[in-house]
DNA sequence: GTGAAATATGAATCAGTATTCATGTTTTAT
DNA sequence: ATAAAACATGAATACTGATTCATATTTCAC
């Protein structure tokens, strides 16, 4: 299936460095068959960035079901979030490479993220589960803990990731909680 | 000069849809003359890099000198970090862009940062200024926070830079307290 | 079983652009 | 003032790789 076959590709040399004959041939087609399935070089790339939100969202969202409250809802999402970047890895890098590649796609992944945790954390601060705090700046602030830990800790394995995530943690507990 | 042309061409039109001949251009130069200064397309993009790096070691230790504790240099430096990055948000996005120009340069980066960053917070919980915690992956995640605050904030200009430093400032301060 | 539609193939096209280089021009040292 | 060194020029080279397309092959409806 050629959307696998670039994600594997395209994690693994970049998009600049994968060519449609890369593509075609890890996925064990002709060159031409690529362009019955997709418009241009790009269009792959933009597939794999959507793909790359439902399936986040759907990750966290498993994630964070059933916590008893947000700072819970905190704990077990950054630790989803880099369990998730350690199994795909391919797939995180292309959506950060999509910042230069397909900047729409990539503006629309994370507004659309920050969006939902803006909301999340706007309801949780109503319910006096965390301090009083402007919830769009913490969303984005939050955002790039996760980001950041998975790039540097989850993306090349090795690393203990549930110690990662309580240290995490422990910054964003306090940093939240009322 | 070409160095500062290749700045303001790569930060507008990224790596990839620069021409050697859009730097000459932009430079008041003709073609061949950018090899007379660089090796390759990529030297001045590692070269942007390079400088990156050592401008930011300047901003951030300048604003951060004096600073009483090491709460007070999170709040000045996250400031001063969102203002550099809408002051020079070419370079800023090439740094980024450098993850998949350069990946080396862009490791050396922000390795060397983050362990700058790691030995601060490690003398400030020595000296009793902050909760006891891992300090690298403090140094990763406050990395982070200020990472993604400029991304959002800072790159495009239009925000009030003082009001987001001090809400992410908030998280940060209430996060690392003892 | 047959023809039409859908799907697959990969050689050829075609455009773009990094890099080179033969040829000026300017600067510097004496 | 002059020759060597340094610097500048941009047309020509050399190559890469996205996209197209004429030609199979397979699938499917009847």
């Amino acid at each position: 299936m050629i959307l696998r076959a670039a994600e594997k590709v395209f994690g693994e040399r970049g998009f600049a460095a994968s060519t449609i004959a890369d593509l075609a041939r890890e996925a064990n087609t002709a060159l031409g068959t690529y362009y019955i399935y997709f418009e241009s070089k790009n269009a792959v790339f933009r597939e794999l960035v959507l793909e790359m939100g439902t399936l986040t969202r759907r990750v966290m969202s498993d994630a964070v079901d059933g916590a008893p409250n947000r700072l819970e809802a905190e704990r077990l999402g950054l630790r989803a979030f880099l369990g998730f970047v350690a199994e795909r890895p391919a797939l995180y890098r292309i959506v950060e490479e999509a910042r230069f590649v397909d900047p729409d796609a990539y503006r629309d992944y994370f507004t659309q993220f920050a969006a939902a945790y803006q909301d999340q954390l706007e309801r949780a601060e109503a319910a006096g589960e965390i301090r009083p705090g402007n919830a769009e700046v913490r969303a984005w602030a939050l955002m790039g803990i996760a980001k950041n830990l998975g790039d540097q800790f989850a993306l090349n394995g090795g690393a203990d990731l549930d110690k990662i995530a309580d240290e995490g943690f422990d910054l964003i507990r306090n940093g939240l909680a009322p």
